[in-house]
DNA sequence: ATCTTATTTAGGCAAATACCTAAATGTCTC
DNA sequence: GAGACATTTAGGTATTTGCCTAAATAAGAT
């Protein structure tokens, strides 16, 4: 029973889902209204707003309605909370590369 | 029923798990034994091998076995690939963001 | 060979996920 | 206010997840 606290958790799961980076992808280049959004994609209605909800719930998009519609946009914060920590992951390996590097260079040297 | 099918959806749910984040993380600084990586958690060895099956699965980590002790090491590869789909779009974004931000400065000039 | 350590297998359970159809609710437009 | 359009709610199902305990296997140490 995945019981996600973090945020993290939350905008790695929202994005482990094909329909749901698609989503993100397309708002990428502005807001959308649900319909228009969902016409990519071959599911029912109701299945697609709970990707929709998904997003939102761990604040990757946030919508507002207006009229009958309900249009929806990218939130890029969370997004780029998620960037960050994979960032900084990277980071650090590269680093301790460097390191692992020096380390062999200097033995090398002192085998001379 | 989550049928995982591309590596981005394996890589992102299974960086969607803390524990799984914590072990990617702990990778970073080397190779280490399945028991000294589960230590720092509670939970049952099996439960946690089964962390470790989700990333070997989508290929984040690599494992070996050793006399009695199977010793799992990161593999950037995957991680990379997700870390680059979000470079990717994140950049898609600030793109928008400027030619936005271009296209207001336009309209301001046009206005004096 | 036996004991200990490291891991794996088997089996089981509650909750979450990802989909669906059918029906209800708002909100224009005429 | 009647019909059309956009979304939401309700309720249902199969599968997956994340955890567990108990027992089995594998390999090194004595």
């Amino acid at each position: 029973m995945p019981n996600f606290q973090n945020t993290l958790d939350l905008a790695f799961h929202a994005l482990s889902d094909p329909t749901r980076r698609a989503v993100v992808s397309r708002l990428v280049e502005g807001e959308l209204p649900v319909t228009a959004l969902a016409e990519p994609f071959d599911m029912a209605l109701p299945s697609f707003t709970q990707h929709l909800k998904v997003l939102e719930d761990c604040g990757l998009i946030a919508s507002e309605k207006r009229g009958r519609s309900r249009w929806c946009r990218l939130v890029p914060q969370r997004f780029d909370e998620a960037a960050d920590w994979m960032m900084a992951e990277r980071e650090r390996w590269s680093a301790r590369l460097d390191r692992l590097d020096a380390y062999l260079n200097n033995n090398q040297k002192g085998e001379k």
